[in-house]
RNA sequence: GGGCGACUAGCUCAAUGGUAGAGCAUCGGACUCUUAAUCCGCUGGCUCAGGGUUCGAGUCCCUGGUCGCCCA
């Protein structure tokens, strides 16, 4: 376990309202203004120094259960991934913090099916518009229904990023009559519920309103019925044509008990049930949810009002911006959780979605700017880290280095050779390359069955990216056929350079990577022609670009042949 | 129309009301095999604009601007 710099048990600071400082009232009175701002000032500044996470652990008092939930209702977006990082990093700092936690992820798969995805059936699932998640019937074999089939998807990114919740169904606290009592006092309570939505969303309600939704015992639908009365034992609902603009609904009604998983609350007021049911503390929320008079912030109204109790730790995340690549977007790839998390490495993902505070939009279009930069910063701090560790066992984790830490699926950092993506990416565009050896050909010291477990990933990764994400000009193009366009504008001291370069080439003995690059040097340093100048120059014969893969390595896989006639080619180009 | 959040170096982001920093990029240098490589260093800022509070404002308050989003 690693060490954090300040005992952050000194200065337990509570949440939400603001209570006494702790340590401020055994002063003596004459001192204490002084005292006060001195400690005042330490702890600020203690604080300024630590992840956004372990702020949150530090304020927290007592046990604590981070909760956060998913309706699935079709495949997950990658913005869902935020939440769900955010919340783990948030229970990851508080074990380290050494404070009793646990991490819960709710399914509300009691929810109503609202729309028919475009990649799912349209004759097939639409009948099932209205209908609770859970029993509208599964897209594959796989699983038993749709809100299952779903989530499961879902979950499968969990464990791939190390992410361990408690996993519960809302079904099952409804069925099992865990939220019996509550949606009892809801029902008698609705008055205060109504108040409520008016006071905080302006949003009124008639007064036979009442915050349960029945699943029609004649059509199935829980999206349609309204109650408008509650006789401590069951309720009067209307199935409504007119309740939704998607599906009506089929007119019954009736008297029903709304116990044992006969319905469900609202989505606002099951939230404040979900909290008091599994003792929620801390759960934070997209800042769709988090704006004033949003959904967040009537359910703690109804919190405080119906069950007189302060709502959970509350703080907004914003959102996770995926916009596509050209290429991706014309493959239709890149904004599921499932397809960036087949992009990048686990670590990698959770380092992109935690090293940003929780409050800043993250914006990532995987581009070849964006995806090196990601890897690179990583890398960063890798190194940064082992150097440290060589010097201490367990080296101090500072602010710097703590996304490094909660990045990894564990609560180990265990150092391993990297190897740079975007050295990766051009090595692979080189025809007949085995990329393996030449990475341990450039490797300072032999490669561990981890460091290849490592490497394989990244080279995995810079292949899909290649494949899926790269605009044609990220791509390194090997002009066979004709000669680039930027070898057609080639400086003289450039042309005399190929000029000599050809006449070496055409005489040595080898045609190997070593002895190309030392002749493509040395023939620069012997005309004495800056590399910056002369390298250019060969690279914008074959790339048409002004850099590229090591250009000894580049020419060994051409034949010499093709290499001498395009030499000859561009100086000819040039000579007019 | 109402509301929320942002705006800081070329880019991505930091900064308890107390001298605005980092990484990358640029630029310069080193490495006598130097090319999507490594190392060293230098630059780089009317903190969106304007007012106010303060001994002192990137930070707090007000007004406006741009962008993103939510609600109606």
């Amino acid at each position: 376990m690693a060490k954090i710099g300040f005992p952050g048990f000194l200065f337990p600071h509570l949440l939400a309202s603001s209570p006494p400082h702790p340590l401020l009232s055994p002063l003596p009175s004459g001192r204490e203004p002084i005292v006060r701002d001195r400690l005042d000032k330490l702890y600020s500044t203690y604080r300024s120094n630590m992840f956004w996470a372990d702020k949150i652990a530090a304020d927290a008092q007592g046990e604590q259960v981070v909760n956060d939930s998913k309706t699935p209702s079709g495949r997950v977006h990658v913005g869902s991934l935020r939440g769900v990082i955010v919340h783990d990093v948030i229970y990851r700092a508080l074990k380290r913090a050494g404070k009793p936690a646990r991490f819960l992820y709710g399914v509300d798969d009691y929810d109503a099916l609202d729309t028919v995805p475009k990649y799912l059936d349209k004759d097939r699932f639409s009948p099932y518009l209205g209908y609770p998640l859970c029993n509208v019937p599964s897209p594959g074999d796989s699983q038993s229904d749709y809100a299952k089939y779903f989530i499961s998807e879902f979950f499968e990114i969990f464990e791939e990023l190390g992410v361990k919740p408690e996993l519960y169904y809302l079904r099952d606290l409804y069925r099992s009559g865990k939220l019996n009592s509550y949606i009892d006092r809801f029902l008698q309570n609705a008055h205060l519920v109504r108040e409520a939505y008016k006071q905080v969303s302006k949003a009124d309600r008639p007064d036979n309103w009442y915050p349960f939704q029945v699943i029609c015992e004649n059509c199935g639908k829980i999206a349609t019925t309204t109650v408008t009365d509650y006789n401590g034992s069951e309720v009067f609902y209307t199935c409504q044509p007119e309740a939704t603009d998607y599906v009506s609904g089929c007119g019954h009604s009736g008297w029903v008990s709304p116990f044992d998983g006969k319905g469900k609350l609202p989505w606002k007021v099951e939230w404040v049930a979900k909290w008091d049911v599994i003792g929620v503390t801390i759960e934070m929320a997209g800042k769709d949810h988090s704006q004033k008079g949003g959904s967040r912030d009537v359910a703690n109204a109804i919190c405080r009002k119906v069950l007189q109790k302060q709502p959970p730790f509350h703080s907004p995340y914003e959102f996770i911006l995926m916009k596509g690549t050209k290429m991706s977007s014309s493959k239709g790839v890149g904004s599921s959780a499932r397809e960036i998390a087949d992009l990048l490495p686990p670590e990698l993902l959770r380092f992109l979605m935690l090293r940003t505070q929780p409050k800043t939009a993250i914006d990532f279009a995987p581009n070849y700017e964006n995806v090196t930069r990601l890897f690179r910063d990583y890398d960063t701090l890798m190194q940064k880290y082992e150097a440290l560790a060589a010097e201490h066992p367990e080296p101090e984790l500072t602010k710097e280095l703590l996304p490094l830490f909660y990045s990894q699926l564990d609560d180990e950092i265990k150092p391993h050779s990297t190897f740079d993506l975007s050295t990766l990416i051009s090595l692979l565009q080189i025809p007949h390359l085995d990329i393996r050896e030449e990475v341990k050909s450039r490797s300072d010291h032999p490669l561990t069955e981890e460091d290849w477990t490592e490497i394989d990933r990244r080279i995995a990764t810079a292949q899909k990216w290649l494949e899926d994400y790269a605009d044609p000009e990220d791509k390194l193009i090997l002009y066979f056929d004709e000669i680039p366009e930027a070898a057609h504008n080639l400086t003289l001291e450039q042309v005399e350079y190929l000029r000599q370069l050809s006449e070496a080439l055409s005489t040595l003995k080898t045609w190997e990577s070593e002895a190309l690059q030392t002749e493509i040097f040395s023939t620069a340093k012997a005309l004495s022609i800056s590399p910056k100048v002369a390298f250019p120059a060969v690279y914008s014969c074959f790339l048409g670009k002004e850099r590229g893969p090591k250009a000894g390595n580049l020419l060994s896989y051409l034949e010499r042949s093709f290499v001498l006639d395009r030499l000859q080619k561009a100086i000819e180009l040039n000579a007019k």
